[in-house]
DNA sequence: GATGAATGAGAATTCATTCAT
DNA sequence: AATGAATGAATTCTCATTCAT
């Protein structure tokens, strides 16, 4: 269906050039319908790009979840967590860059405000395991929401170099370094 | 002086409305010098960027040094960098987020190698002293490079959160965000 | 058709200001069209150009081959190739003088060979006839292909003075003075 | 001295890009002087190209008349003047280029007089012998002013042939090919 | 004689968007 | 549901020219 390859479309344009260099000629073209169809079913540039996003994080919101388990440790479950993010990063890249960069600059107030709702959408879920744990006294007391959206830039930043030197570390050692700054949190048993 | 006045209004615009949104017309009429002095001083809108950038990097990087002092313990050391980074982010929020946020998207190849090189010296000046704390014994082992970059990530993300909610954090708790992060790594005397 | 009346002021244009001095922006005015109509139809300014000369040529290609007659004698035949060459070149003035006259510099490398070609393709025309008319014993051996370029730029170089001084000169004197000189080449029978 | 090495690379210049294209930037670069100083020599642009042109057409002259000899035979005189005309068209291309083809477009009305007063004054050389000539009944009747300008357009054509196919032929068959042309107004004695 | 920082009008081009079909 | 020709405001960039020093 037309909606669906825009979206594909969309995707790989708006990745590979970022939201303002990204072209809804492009994207028409190779979604191979025309240029009037993309406003037939969206209303513009803006709502195409948020559409995307709001889908994509869905996406990755259920793909997260799948994960969860909770016959395992509080560790197990927040390195599964934190494995799948990096994953869904590595794999999903120019989704993820979209959506973890603030795009804040040169955007309309509303869609700005939708974006952000999104990644709070998405932040909440970690905030949520944080709060879990401590609350069964499984982590440190600590700024839940800070530390979430904190985690989530390291993780960011470091894929991003990984992306960049793909031959010069291993996807375990982009494990293993967030890994090693969440132990601290974990209460000794 | 004209250079000044450009630079000064480029970094406004730029962290205003991002590389792309941001406009030579605008530069140019909020330093008050004409369109063409613009490109008598830069060759194009990539190269002031870049300009901007890069001198605003090295101001960093020159501040943090500024900070650094030998007669105290790596725990303090390490703060201080922390509290440096995280006071310049939020007083240079517009120069940060420029710098931080991967603009690679759309940029042509010769600007995002020159991006490039700027971060991973800024980088590099924390790889530095984790390697050095770790040659003294005084951290654990890690993949130096990987850590930097991810807690520069990590500022970053919580630093963004801090500007979007001024109200619902303290800097006192972003420092010690990082910080309650940081500590596992240090080694316990 | 937007196409069509585009075509129309461009040749309009650059025969009056030439390549560099003629307008996007006139050409779009006097064609009745928006700006970005003659970027919808023609990638860019080398490209409307190019396909200017190219149909332009083509048509005088075919003006041509219109006026060839195989009952005739060969000196006949030049004759009427001659008459008919400055007939287009003086009624079409401005496509002549674009084509003729080396645009060679500051235009793009594909832009001139491509302009270049085409030069070739209306020459080869006549350098055919001549090597034709040797073939068949009619004409004295020369270097055909430098004659068929000579010859041109002898009639460019007359129609050009006729048209600056309409007034000093006939035409009938413009084809006689050419095949004054051709005829040295014909064969005594 | 400044004026000589400004006219110098407008030669360069103007030959290589054409006079829309030469920029007076390019200029000064390459003749070592502030851009002001063009200005302080030329009142302008299309004074500084009609400079060039001037002093080049007379030293070209000059070059033809030094080739003149009165002791030779009329079908020796016009050989030497053709050889010399077409040896200084390739020696001095881009002079010559410049020269010949009409630039007529897009310059301002006084500077298209004064290079067309140029151009006849340097063809008005080539007219004056063939008038001699005819006075002496060394050549046919023929329309003088015309040939002599047609003679020129032919040699301008061949040598821009030869020019961009430098491989192709051989200086001498460039001079023939224009010889086997002339003699037919050579009286046979 | 010479400089060079500054100008500003004008150029080509882009691109999200519209709308009649 | 879909099309694609047409739009026009906005954008970057060029360059001959000026003028205070």
């Amino acid at each position: 269906m037309s909606r669906d390859k825009i979206i594909e479309s969309g995707i790989q344009e708006f990745s590979k050039k970022g939201y303002f260099k990204g072209s809804m000629d492009t994207i028409a073209k190779n979604s191979g319908v025309a240029k009037g169809t993309l406003y037939y079913h969206f209303k513009n540039k803006a709502q195409l790009f948020e559409t995307i996003l709001t889908e994509g994080i869905e996406f990755m919101i259920e793909e997260i979840e799948k994960t969860l388990n909770d016959n395992i440790s509080f560790k197990e479950q927040i390195k599964i967590i934190i494995e799948k993010n990096i994953a869904l990063y590595l794999e999903h890249q120019e989704l993820s860059r979209l959506f973890l960069n603030e795009i804040s600059n040169g955007l309309d107030e509303e869609t700005v405000t939708n974006i952000k709702k999104l990644k709070h959408k998405y932040v909440s879920f970690l905030t949520y395991q944080l709060k879990d744990g401590y609350s069964y006294g499984l982590i440190k007391k600590n700024h839940f929401e800070l530390t979430a959206y904190g985690i989530l830039g390291y993780i960011d930043s470091i894929c991003s170099l990984y992306l960049d030197h793909p031959d010069q570390y291993l996807k375990e050692e982009l494990i293993e370094s967030v890994m090693l700054f969440i132990t601290n949190l974990i209460m000794e048993e």
